[in-house]
RNA sequence: GCCUGGGUGGCGGAACAGGUAGACGCAAGGGACUUAAAAUCCCUCGGCCCAUAGUGGCUGUACGAGUUCGAUUCUCGUCCCAGGCACCA
């Protein structure tokens, strides 16, 4: 084997062998342990970028071994095809947003092809064709008529940029998550998904989901926001009417001065309604309608309020509470209404400041008397309750509890949970998407299409509107239809779902992708589900992981599936990221634009000298992008695969080195060399698998060595797919190798180089698995895949090496090392570290105190 | 402000259960081979110190304390960086 290693002689080769031997196909064995590997399917935007050639190799690698570890692996892959930028790209091309898509999956497939991937292509799923939306529509109506799907009128989130609303998830920092335009409130009538319903369930189970990273689960936890507090009723003067609140901390009660309600809030015109206050109130109501939402949640935000004209009155104490509106107050959470505690909330207090309300406090910390001190901030901690009639001296948290069952029993209020989370609100006013399956009559209101008319079918022949929108409630022909119920003239529904909706479920369609008969088969899902590891970015925490586990438990409870969690464990891999370079003039460059000459970096366009920037998340605006296929031509898919593994684990930043690349280059090649200049002697040669024992000392040390590897790269990849140091340990064991002169190797050297090497290429097999096919049938293995050779074993008695390195502290600082045979005892091993010449210059005439023994590690003499 | 991570050589990163800090790789420097270059191979590589150059000494894992025979690892406090949430009553 002279020639060189040439990944581009050799990849093709085998990708085409697992193609047509249809390597990787699932099917459901009952017998066999199924292991339901999934990686977040894209959205077929025309390329593979970095980041994904990460995340599919991360979750390549570990179905490549779980399957030679003997599970019955599922591994697919598909499209998440809907959304917006098809429709963008399809008006700037002047092309249809259904053959854009096609035409990126194609690309995109050949590129995922050509990463070697062991994927189940018969599975493979796109989420625009009518045969996977149509069940998706069918699952719409059964939540319509559960309740679980509802319109209603609200204020919602819309992007101007995108001509669509968007979900509370869907709002970043006030911002349009896609497109990153400020998004403003408007009013709308929406299809809900009633996710709330399953607030306190999704909340509880994620603390039952351990295999998840605990920062998503915390993220998730904080976006329910599940807050224990209390509603309480508070008399109008004057009037028949209460106004409820939601507070958390009833024990404040007696210290609430004033009341505050959203500008929303419908009793804000009534109250206001013949006062003198009724022009400031119209006023502001109208100006706060107009302030865009993502203003009004800005923290720098001024406190705003006007005095209504009316009072509350506390329904302890009887005080007279001034009714304000203010910016602050929101109508989505709680009631919409807050009782304000100015001693004990800095919002309050702020607010109460600035229109000089009284504040009373009613809670005092320990030992210390705040009753006649002018109070700077909010005193928001526990303590003693005072100012609180009967509630006084009582500790406050109890004082809370008594105060809630005090309301209860007189009919003032009662204890309450709230949550920050709202329903998932999943009208699209854009084309591309499912079509939510729903016919307005005049004469039976909405109702679902019936089973037998499903799929609504989006329709394909239409001119997409030149400045955005959707062209659905225009066409005719799809908007006119009859009622189902009585069949009479009606209108189509023109809205369209969410995307996030399709990838609710795409995870259960994979099991029976080709199902038509339902959304897919009970049998195929209770087999496969749920998946036992996914792996995807972070930046999903909270969109699509919470929907997911949403839709789960809707399918749960229609009795679809028999559990609730759809994803067991869950990686979610960090960024890659690379260095930018930017000039002064032309801003930030790509590599080829900036030219080294000692040490420092000019641009190739003026020659200004050029700042090295942080090391930030790769993106084409900082030019900092690197382009898989390119790669791929110069290095081989392996190379690049090779380094996504080993330069960082799996759920750090990676940090992108063009240097390191070809350090991974350099590693195959190695590797290729070496197989070729043993080769002739170790073909045909069987691979040693006896007792450490019966070698001698160099073969004995390589064999041992090759023991260790396999035990070390099979707790890396099991434990914590720590893959970066499992090649770390591959590479030590390739340096032995290397090391090893072929001149002198007598036949047992052969064999155990031979164990050596069939390990090495064993364990990089589901890392760089084209090289590793084409080593495995050059060493005579035979044209069989190396896919169905199980994964290597090591044996216990062939861990340990010969002599054990004893390193020897006095008082805990190194002052020697010593090498002794592993079977001495711990007397011996104390007496040959007080004799080292160096232990005993430190020992001197001073008497020993102790002496500390750990065997196979180390002495510590305590003076 | 709150919640999560994280801070280790020139760089990416190791250290599994409190026991040799810096595995492995990159970069750098030196050498071998070569007419030369590339490739390859070998050596050095945290900092400082020493007439003894060693199996040498001191120091070093953001900073300051503590627990321990021994701390990158555990505890407390401080600083910095990244991500998420943010007037949620």
């Amino acid at each position: 084997m002279e020639e060189q290693y040439d990944p581009k002689k050799i990849e093709p080769g085998w990708q085409n062998e697992w193609a047509t031997s249809n390597r990787f196909a699932a099917n459901e064995t009952p017998d066999a342990e199924k292991y339901y590997l999934l990686e977040m399917f894209p959205y077929p935007s025309g390329k593979i970028h970095i980041g994904h050639v990460r995340n599919y190799t991360i979750g390549d690698v570990v179905a490549r071994y779980k399957r030679m570890m003997g599970f019955n692996v599922l591994h697919p892959m598909g499209w998440d095809a809907f959304g917006l930028p098809a429709e963008n790209a399809a008006i700037a091309n002047n092309t249809h947003p259904a053959r854009w898509t096609r035409e990126n999956v194609e690309a995109m497939k050949k590129q995922l092809k050509r990463l070697g991937f062991s994927y189940d292509w018969d599975r493979e799923l796109s989420t625009c064709t009518p045969e996977y939306y149509r069940w998706e529509q069918w699952l719409f109506t059964r939540m319509f008529a559960k309740k679980m799907a509802y319109q209603k009128e609200s204020h919602v989130n819309w992007c101007d940029s995108c001509h669509t609303v968007l979900a509370n998830e869907q709002v970043e920092n006030g911002a349009c998550w896609r497109c990153g335009k400020q998004v403003r409130q408007k009013k709308l009538k929406q299809w809900f998904f009633k996710i709330t319903d399953y607030a306190e369930d999704l909340l509880s189970w994620c603390e039952k989901i351990p295999g998840w990273p605990e920062k998503v689960t915390t993220m998730q936890k904080n976006w329910i926001g599940k807050s224990v507090g209390a509603q309480i009723r508070f008399p109008i003067e004057g009037s028949t009417r209460v106004i409820t609140v939601f507070t958390t901390r009833p024990d404040t009660l007696y210290g609430a001065t004033f009341m505050c309600l959203a500008p929303e809030h419908p009793l804000v015109r009534s109250l206001s309604k013949g006062t003198d206050q009724e022009e400031a109130i119209s006023e502001f109501t109208e100006r706060m309608t107009h302030e865009n939402r993502s203003d009004r949640s800005m923290i720098n935000f001024e406190k705003e309020g006007v005095f209504t004209g009316a009072f509350a009155v506390n329904p302890m104490n009887g005080r007279r509470m001034p009714i304000y509106t203010a910016n602050f107050a929101l109508m989505e959470y709680g009631t919409g209404a807050v009782m304000s505690v100015p001693a004990h909330d800095q919002r309050d207090f702020e607010f109460a400041k600035k229109y000089e309300l009284p504040i009373i406090p009613v809670i005092r910390p320990d030992g210390v008397s705040i009753e006649n001190v002018a109070l700077t901030e909010a005193y928001t901690g526990d303590g003693e309750m005072i100012n609180s009639g009967p509630f006084c001296g009582l500790e406050n948290r109890r004082a809370a509890g008594e105060m809630v069952e005090y309301f209860e029993k007189n009919k003032i209020g009662k204890k309450t949970i709230s949550y920050r989370l709202r329903d998932w609100g999943i009208s699209r006013q854009r084309y591309w998407g499912a079509p939510i399956p729903m016919i307005f009559c005049d004469k039976c209101g909405p109702v679902p299409v019936p089973d037998e008319d499903l799929p609504v079918l989006l329709p394909e022949d239409v001119d997409l509107p030149v400045g955005g929108g959707s062209p659905l409630p225009n066409l005719e022909e799809f908007v006119k239809t009859t009622c189902p119920a009585c069949g009479l003239p009606a209108r189509r529904e023109t809205d369209t779902m969410d995307t996030f909706v399709e990838s609710s479920w795409y995870f259960e369609r994979y099991c029976s992708p080709g199902c038509d008969t339902a959304m897919f088969e009970k049998k195929a899902v209770d087999y496969w589900m749920p998946v036992d590891q996914y792996i995807g970015g972070v930046e999903h925490a909270v969109l699509h992981l919470l929907y997911s586990r949403y839709f789960t438990r809707v399918l749960h409870d229609l009795g679809l599936v028999e559990f609730k969690e759809p994803f067991t464990r869950l990686l979610t891999q960090g960024m890659v990221c690379k260095e930018t370079t930017y000039c002064p003039e032309h801003g930030f460059l790509f590599p080829e634009e900036a030219r080294s000459r000692s040490e420092k970096q000019y641009c190739t366009k003026c020659g200004h000298e050029v700042v090295v920037g942080r090391v930030e998340k790769m993106s084409k605006s900082k030019k900092n992008v690197i382009d898989p296929n390119a790669l791929i031509d110069a290095y081989g898919a392996d190379t690049v695969r090779l380094f996504c593994l080993f330069a960082a684990p799996p759920e750090r930043d990676l940090e992108w080195s063009e240097q390191g690349v070809e350090g991974c280059f350099r590693f195959l090649n190695r590797i290729w060399r070496i197989a070729g200049l043993w080769m002739p002697l170790i073909k045909n040669v069987v691979p040693y698998d006896g007792q450490a024992d019966a070698l001698l000392v160099e073969e004995r040390r390589l064999y041992v060595k090759t023991h260790q590897t396999i035990q070390k790269v099979t707790a890396d990849i099991e434990q914590r797919f720590h893959f970066n140091t499992a090649i770390s340990s591959v590479m030590e064991l390739v340096n032995m190798m290397t090391a090893t002169d072929a001149k002198k190797a007598g036949d047992l050297t052969c064999r155990v180089m031979r164990r050596a090497m069939d390990t090495v290429i064993l364990l990089l097999s589901p890392m760089v698995p084209h090289v590793a096919e084409e080593l495995w049938t050059r060493m005579g293995n035979g044209r069989e895949t190396i896919s169905k050779i199980a994964w290597p074993s090591f044996r216990d008695d062939c861990l340990a090496e010969d002599a054990w390195l004893v390193v020897v502290q006095v008082n805990g600082k190194l002052r020697g090392r010593f090498e002794i045979n592993r079977d001495a005892d711990d007397d011996a091993i104390k007496n040959r570290a007080m004799s080292e010449t160096n232990v005993a210059r430190f020992i001197g005439d001073t008497p020993i105190k102790k002496v500390i023994c750990i065997k196979k590690k180390l002495v510590n003499i305590v003076l």
